[in-house]
DNA sequence: AACCGCCTCCTACAGGTGTAGTATTATAGA
DNA sequence: TCTATAATACTACACCTGTAGGAGGCGGTT
């Protein structure tokens, strides 16, 4: 499985939300930020089902789509080629790039501070 | 400008080691985790030169080749990317997801413990 | 039964990416 | 100066990606 495109994180995305979705549905839900026809979504469907992204379900008419893969899984992926090919493996050199960039919340500091202490033991 | 691939990555890496080089080097530089042949490398630093990724020094030959653009920023950018596409822009769940899969060492616990402190003001 | 609107299937097509082969040119060494 | 070798230029080609259009099927409404 190849890194997903910028697209395909879209559309996983609404099928991850929606626990799965019939094309109307989807192509509303992704009008907004792609502004696709439904031609373009469907495509996107069957070529990402023979990709394994994508399950659909062809029981009953219309068919319902569903993400075929977890977010979890997905976002591993990506993280690990992102981390190899940006950051040639440095994990620290990332997180801290990470953090001096985007200010994150006074709540994200400490769950953060927590897991470095739990990464302590 | 759009995402650099990963072939991209390498060959920008490279360049950035060595703060530029002629096809020779750098072909070989890269020989191991590519194999590439000569004329494949020539065809990424013209396609990269087109896209303002490198730089061609045309005086003198053979030709020098240099990185066009800063490691740093090409982080930056990708890390932008990264971040809206795969966690919808949440920082805080990006960082942690990073510091929970990878063990740091000491020392970089340390210094992200400072960063978080630096933050607090 | 006919129609309308959605759904699905099939087809298309341009531009990008990965990976060279071939032809030509420049250079350095014999 | 002739020549092998490296460098460059030009061309190729298959597969992937983005983005549909057209034709036909299905189901609910008159």
């Amino acid at each position: 499985m190849p890194n997903l495109t910028e697209k395909e994180w879209l559309v996983l995305g609404e099928l991850w939300n929606s626990g799965g979705a019939e094309l109307g549905a989807l192509t509303g839900a992704l009008r907004e930020r792609t502004g696709w026809s439904r031609n373009t979504v469907l495509t996107y469907l069957t070529r990402m089902e023979a990709k394994g992204l994508v399950s659909i379900d062809r029981e009953g008419y219309p068919r319902k789509y569903r993400a075929a893969l977890g977010r979890e899984e997905c976002q591993a992926r990506a993280r690990d080629s992102f981390l190899h090919s940006v950051y040639r493996g440095s994990a620290g050199d990332l997180v801290a790039a990470f953090l001096k960039e985007r200010p994150i919340s006074a709540q994200e500091r400490d769950a953060l501070r927590r897991l470095l202490d739990e990464m302590e033991v």
